[in-house]
DNA sequence: CCGCGCGTCACCCGAAGGGGTGATTTCGGC
DNA sequence: GCCGAAATCACCCCTTCGGGTGACGCGCGG
């Protein structure tokens, strides 16, 4: 982020001095004003656009024949979870939680220890979930949670 | 897109007006073509990134009290199998496509029906994946494949 | 040619998951 | 104080899943 304020600074000096030297040389005629501030300004709305994207592009870097992409890290991507769909689907936060453990590909017995309660009660909770998110299948029920954005 | 290249023809329309007015009425001065200059190029350097990020960034629209939010799709996140995890656990061809499947929160009759084999076969696939990836559940397999990006 | 990896299929058995129903408790709101 | 939502637990029944074993055909490389 530095480097581009740095690059672009140096960028904008040495655009500068040249339009100076232009203008010195060849412009300085009736009017060149005009033409001048539209070059200026043509010219930095370029630049400023291209570093804009430098900003927000991501860059692709080649090492040792290895292709390694730079990702746009939209903040650092922290899974939020979408309140909408739950509330819209009427999950409970008990019911999430359980959904969380299965994701995690644990048993109904890992899920009952863990949450400190029988595995009759897990069970409830996920045959709730399977329910509410109409999956026949726990693995179905990951895929849809993670597609509805439920869970990371 | 097109309307962006209006929206700036237009600001940049604007700016220059405003500029030329300014220059009349208070920057009739000696030197007061670089201070002009470096304005124009400062405004519109800011104008261009501006621009660059607003071409780049995702946008909220609200419909209706529903918030949609387009999503920036960073080279729709392609998937790459990492081949070196694939031949270190030694899964084959059809065992991650019998995985891709699991994944999917398909049942081992709906797999058998897709893959055009048996259930037994999906059955004794399945089987060996979760021997290969050291799961017990589908669910668990599901978790460790996207873990080593074996699958999406 | 023979072995080996892969894909295919089968059968059995026990474990786990899923569906349905009913019941109790706890807690916050009306 | 009653109601309802949420959480808890139980039991039954059936399906699915997972583990184990065995077997067959195909193609490739030694």
């Amino acid at each position: 982020m530095r480097r581009h304020v740095l690059l672009f600074g140096l960028v904008a000096g040495l655009l500068i001095a040249l339009l100076q030297l232009i203008e010195y040389r060849w412009l300085v005629l009736a009017h060149s004003f005009e033409i001048y501030g539209a070059l200026i300004a043509a010219i930095f709305a370029a630049v400023g656009i291209w570093l804009g994207l430098r900003l927000t592009t991501p860059k692709v870097v080649v090492q040792e024949t290895v292709v390694v992409q730079e990702v746009v890290v939209e903040a650092p991507r922290e899974f939020v979870r979408d309140a909408r769909q739950v509330e819209a689907l009427g999950l409970t936060p008990r019911e999430l939680e359980i959904l969380e453990f299965i994701a995690a590909g644990l048993s109904t017995r890992e899920i009952a220890e863990r949450a400190h309660v029988s595995e009759n009660t897990v069970k409830t909770h996920s045959s709730r979930v399977l329910d509410k998110l109409g999956a026949r299948r726990r693995t179905q029920a990951v895929e849809r949670g993670k597609a509805l954005r439920l869970i990371p």
